[in-house]
DNA sequence: ATTAATGCAAACGGTTTGCACTACT
DNA sequence: AGTAGTGCAAACCGTTTGCATTAAT
């Protein structure tokens, strides 16, 4: 039904997918499929956009975000808002996870699916709240920023 | 050194700490000052700029964003970017604490200390990760949602 | 009088849309 | 040929900025 989750090789198989829908296979698609399966997690739209670019300068936003809504119907991605702010697409093929951000550097760390079962579980111990356990998204300072932070003044 | 987190009454305070900063008290920021002493919580700028039009539709945007940034740095409220994709402020005077998002009605649970304790540990333990305990934002579904769509088709 | 703050209007960045044109099928 | 998809350009929304004006001190 949906992309197999674990082989990048489910891409090759977008072109196929498209047109068992009567859609049509195009080389911008072609472009946007490229740059997704060499995609691991999560990537903003204006992210999308400038590496279509990159491999075809060319490309155009419209274009770009229509055909991301197309893959998103087919399950390829899916796309929810992130802490930056901005759209955020998720591209399947990864495990699904939450992260870790650190405001300090910027840097993003995957939680576990233990941490994320352990969380979850409490959530929903307290009060039947089921958790959305691949957009769990916390904030803090790593352990380098958190060493930088306390040490000096700055 | 920051405002009273628990007393309202510390937004009483804005006006002298504003003069003490050599910044005046005008009529535009006693109305935003209204509307967030009004406000538990968090709110995005749009919203904080709505409100203030509803006490005085004469209110600016970049007037609101500016008294904003002013109250930013005196304290009383801190920006970050929320799960909606816009500019959020978190009004101090409230707990801290994280939030539980339900993208089923839209609804929002605070996340108690002791859940962000358990989950900040948790989270420390394994990688020295530092969490920011009142931005912690976790969506799913509340416990009316998960009923409503495991229970009928819609 | 001084200068912080305001209001306007325009700019910005990311995303979306209408429409005529292109090109996959 | 027929219609899905494209590119353009303009619109949108929330937020930011420059600048001349207003007003708190």
């Amino acid at each position: 039904m949906t992309p197999d989750r674990r082989s990048e090789a489910a891409w090759d198989l977008v072109r196929d997918r498209l047109h068992a829908e009567g859609l049509r296979w195009t080389p911008q698609r072609r472009t946007l499929v490229q740059v997704l399966s060499g995609t691991r997690g999560h990537i903003t739209g204006s992210e999308v956009v400038e590496r279509c670019r990159e491999l075809d300068p060319t490309t155009t936003p419209s274009t770009v975000y229509r055909t991301l809504d197309v893959l998103e119907e087919l399950g390829y991605v899916s796309h929810h808002h992130g802490i930056d702010g901005r759209e955020e697409y998720h591209v399947l093929p990864t495990d699904e996870h939450g992260h870790l951000h650190c405001h300090g550097c910027g840097g993003s760390w995957e939680i576990l699916p233990s941490e994320a079962d352990a969380i979850a579980g409490m959530l929903d111990a307290g009060r039947s709240f089921t958790v959305d356990r691949s957009h769990i998204t916390i904030t803090g300072l790593c352990a380098g920023c958190t060493a930088a932070t306390s040490g000096n003044g700055a």
